[in-house]
DNA sequence: TGGAAATGCCTCTGAATCTTATGTATCTTT
DNA sequence: AAAGATACATAAGATTCAGAGGCATTTCCA
């Protein structure tokens, strides 16, 4: 099942500060292989949405950028600023409660992954 | 706390779904209210976003209406057609399972509600 | 060795969805 | 009598994502 795409509006920007509070440093492309590999391709980033969202996260002063040559290929690396690992945390504790709410509301057991 | 509007989008059509399907039958402002009980204020249902939600839901087939009538007001009744009972259910276990597999992508251990 | 696939960056248009504001009318409570 | 709750609805604007497209390099395999 590939989750329809509706349902993935909206976590997107949790998904990438997740990862970035995870790993220190990561790249777009690596982001959008990562989120593959972790959700069994049920989640799928495309480049067109992910690009956009970095340069947002960098605007807002979350992320800060750093290139990186690999002989004539360039890698943009990003990495949490100190706000971005406190926005990180803020939005995976409400991410976790909106689960919450939404279990009642909806009625559903928790799988315990 | 009340959820950032984004994480909301994209699951008003499984609220609305999963509300018809305990209720048989209900109308607009009520499901609002409803929403506002049964999360304890924290999600917000403007009557901008149902209204077009709940005509798109009858466009597709998925919701009969009906008008009531008490004194001179009128109250527009919604219920689930049968497609829109198998939908509602779909849309249910579709957020469940994204539920799960945003738990480990967030690495999130589920609250039992 | 040549071509396809993967890696790696990016932008833009359009579609979908929600918020905010606005409008209208009735009923209830103070 | 006025304010607030009930009840419907639309419209403009913002946000956000998908899909398509574009460009260049590197790796793999036939």
């Amino acid at each position: 099942m590939i989750f329809s795409s509706e349902l993935i509006k909206g976590t997107l920007k949790t998904i990438v500060l997740k990862l970035l509070a995870d790993n220190s440093k990561m790249y777009g492309y690596e982001i959008t292989q990562r989120v593959k590999e972790l959700t069994g391709d049920r989640i799928q980033l495309t480049e067109g949405a992910l690009y956009p969202t970095l340069h947002a996260l960098e605007q807002e002063g979350l992320v800060t950028t750093e290139l990186e040559y690999m002989g004539k290929r360039v890698r943009k690396y990003y990495k949490l600023s100190p706000s971005g690992k406190s926005r990180s945390k803020e939005r995976i504790t409400e991410f976790a409660e909106f689960m919450s709410t939404m279990s009642v509301l909806l009625n559903i057991q928790p799988k315990t992954a």
